[in-house]
This record gives structure tokens, sequence and C-alpha cells, in this order.
DNA sequence: GGAATAGTGTCTTTTAGACATTATGTA
DNA sequence: TACATAATGTCTAAAAGACACTATTCC
């Protein structure tokens, strides 16, 4: 039967116990690396690893707001508004060893920030680099280490055919910014001109402001600012390089 | 805090009474239109609607598992094996008029099959031409438009970049049988010369069987058979054509 | 034979990739 | 001045799109 069919002789008392929980990816780029904020566990079971932000969804509350509310609870980083989408859902019998979690995670994209600090439940707040993570420095609690790699697949993915890019720089950007986004979150380098002119030829993915100004990241000659355009998906896309070098910065 | 620590004073039967489903959006081409499964249902709410298949996860069972098992149960269509991935969590409150329903829908790709019949708990079960729902003929029950939209954009686009389009056809088939798939799913005529030379450019996407045989839906020359080959993922893409016309068969 | 599809081949346009060269800022 | 990045331009290779022409099978 199509969901929400009670079984017959429904009582809530007596309906098997699954939390609903909302996970958080936070990805930013921080000093050329690609970085995920998680927070340290104060509690069992994990207590002291580190995790995804995230928390009980709330009976009458959309699982998106509760992502929005743990990430200020925890990490006490308010930012006024930011991409925020739905990753996938992950309710595996057994990823917590207490009960069955259906935990929805949700991925956003940010700017630089600054550092967090720790809220309500979570003993510390920190960025990490993914590299570290991937490295095997820093393991995570539950099946975070999964949601996160998939999150970052996403995120790889999800640059080449929409402007998604542009919510990681702040407002006026250079095409070198722009271009240093790709290469921290692909891993590789990018001809900078062949870049510039795919990104310039591309209706609606920057507007020029006609003034020029330094790069938010490195020196050398300042560059055009520009900021993000009206369109949200790209046409042409712009893809990773084919495959197999994984050239580092 | 991260997922899955209960709330202090823990209690199941205190606990918010989410009730946690899978849905199953099952795709195929009939006709030359690419369809959609679906039941009628027999209870409220929405008697006499047509939905999608779905039910209640057990609370030792994966998710996935309830949405093939629904399948069975509610219209007997049973099928060795299909490909079948997560699409997406639906959860807003309200969304069922009587309690917090949490549901994942899960979407599947599956050839040309046998009419369904009715089961469980469903009063019928039949494929609809997913022009026949878009242009009003048939209106869903919840929020399973929504879905249905959705997968079917999911659909489209995962055809460009997998081999996936394959799971629409039976093991031999011809080169037309997989471009009709492609033209069904996105709406548009594609030049049989170039779409073959993509497909066999395209290293890993078809093997072929070195016999001839008919296509599976239409006449004229009988051409070469082909089965799926080893790739999943197709480099290069095969493009959707760039926009705007919507040349119809 | 007529109709429909399979298959081969060619031509043009577009795009991607590599890279050389000049310009302009900072340390 | 040394160095890093910005910006422009050129050449080549790859891919997409349009289309002409021949081949084979069913009716």
């Amino acid at each position: 039967m199509p969901d929400a069919v009670a079984p017959a002789g429904y009582d809530p008392s007596a309906y098997p116990p699954f939390a609903v929980t909302s996970d958080i990816v936070v990805l930013t780029i921080r000093g050329g690396e690609l970085s995920v904020l998680l927070v340290e566990r104060g509690n069992e079971p994990y207590a002291g690893s580190w995790a995804l932000p995230g928390g009980f969804v709330d009976i009458d509350e959309p699982g998106e707001e509760t992502a929005r509310r743990e990430l200020v609870e925890e990490t006490r980083l308010e930012i006024s508004s930011y991409h925020l989408e739905q990753l996938r859902t992950y309710s595996a019998p057994g990823r917590d060893p207490r009960m069955r979690v259906v935990s929805t995670a949700y991925l956003a994209f940010l700017p630089d920030l600054p550092a967090p600090v720790a809220g309500d439940d979570a003993a510390r707040a920190r960025f990490f680099a993914l590299r570290d993570i991937t490295a095997g420095e820093v393991t995570l609690a539950f099946d975070h280490e999964q949601i996160l790699a998939d999150a970052v697949e996403r995120a790889r993915s999800k640059i080449e055919y929409t402007t998604l890019a542009a919510a990681f720089v702040e407002k006026p950007f250079t095409l070198g910014d722009l271009r240093r986004v790709y290469e921290c979150v692909w891993g590789t380098r990018l001809h900078p001109s062949n870049f510039a002119r795919k990104v310039l030829s591309t209706p609606g993915f920057v507007r020029s402001l006609d003034v020029r100004g330094a790069s938010q990241f490195e020196g050398g000659r300042v560059g055009a600012l520009y900021e993000t355009g009206d369109a949200t998906v790209l046409h042409p896309a712009i893809l990773r390089p084919t495959g197999d070098e994984e050239d580092e910065r």
C-alpha cells in the first residue's frame, strides 16, 4: 500500500520506534583545501569521536530546518543565507548501535568562514581538510565517512553542470578565485586561459563588475571582478579533466 | 548533536510517532512511451486515487528491501534482478493528512513487462504513459506527482552519463532499440547514424554479439545485436540535444 | 515495388586542450 | 628587479551535428 496508511490497529505507542534525524555536511575551501565542518561528540556512543553536525527532527519540523538549526546550535555558525540541498538518506539497520535511525543528510556549500566554536552538545567544532580525513588521520562516528564521501562526490559532480562553484567564494571574485574552487574540489590543475574562456562563454555564469581588485586567495596581478550571474545550470558544462591524472597543488 | 543520541529520558513510547515508508517509481517504455507503474489505493485517504507502490518499513528491514517487497505484494510483479537506486526522501509535515510520514523514494528502470495485476492492498495496478499524467488526465495521491517529476528528471539526466538506458531494453538489442530509449525518455528525435557512432565510440557501453536480429520495437531491416558492456559511466557522455526543441515521435 | 530501418561515409561547426606572448600587480 | 598572476591570441585535435547514399528486410 502506498505510504502513510497506518497498519491495522495503529497505535502510536505500539509503532516501531524509528528515530529520524538530519545531518549536515558543510563544505568550504580553507587554505587551498576542500574542508568539512565536524563536531566532537560529547556523548556515547562514539564519545570523543568527530562527527557531522546533526540531530533529531522535531515532529512538526521540516528536515531541512533541523539541519539549519543544529548547525547553529552545535557550531554557533550563523550565516544569513546559504545553499542547502538534500544529499541522501542513510537508514541501514545497525548504523546506530542503539536503535533504528533514519538520517537524511543535507549538503551546504559555504565560502571561507570565521572559525566555529562549540555549541550545545558538541565538545568542539572545527573544519578539517578532506585530505587529512581520507588519509586516515581522522575517523568519523557512525557511517559519517560514507556520508562525507557521497557529499564530496556530489560536490565534484555538481560544479560541472551548475553554477554552485560560485557558492564557495565571496561575492566579488576574480576568475582566478573561481578557478581555484574547481582545482580544490577536483584536486586538479586547470589552464587559466582555457578556464576563463569557458566561464565567459557560458551565458549567465558570471557577470562582470567592470572594476578590478585583488584575488581572495593569492597575490600577483589583480584581475577583473565578477559576481554570480542569473544561470543555475551550465550550458555547456565545465567538465572534469578526463579521468586519471591527479595533479595536486 | 550528531544523529542517534536519544533525547534525555528517552522512552520509545514517548518518542514522536514518525512513520517511515518506502515508495518505488518503476519506469519502463511501453508502446513508445515512457511509462510508470501505479496502483489504485483501496483505503483512505485518497481511496480510489492512483499512487506509487510503497509501504511501511519494518523495524529491521533496509528501506530498499521494503521497496522491492512492496512492489511484489502490491503488483505481483516478480523480477529476478533489476536496478534500484535511492531517489530522495520526502518528509514535509502535512504531506500525509494523518501523521508525520518520512518516505524515501526509490527508482527502478525495467524493460517492457507483462501487465501487472493487483496485489494485497491495491485495488488495481497498471502502467500509465507519462504523457497522460503530465497532461492532467490522472492525478496522484499525496505528493506523488512531485516524486514522479523528480524521478523522470533523474532518469533523463542519468542516461546522459551512465549506461542505464540499457536497463530499459531486453538483453539482445539493436542500436535502434537503444536509440528509441533515449528518444522516449528525452522526448526528442536523434539522428540514427550519429547516435550509433557515439555509442560505438564510447568504450564499454555495448558489446557486439556478431549476430543480427529483429528490433524489439519496430520493423524494417534487422540490425546487429548487442549486449550491455562493462562500463557503468560514459566517457564521453551522450548529451541531450541543447534545450528547446521538443520533437515528438 | 514501396516503406522502413540499418549502416557507411563525408563535410562543417563547435569545443576542448595545449601553449606562447604580453600586461600588470606585489614583495 | 624578480615573481606571480591576468589577459589575449593561436594552433591542433576531438566531438557534435547535418545529411547524402547504399543495403537489407518486411509488407
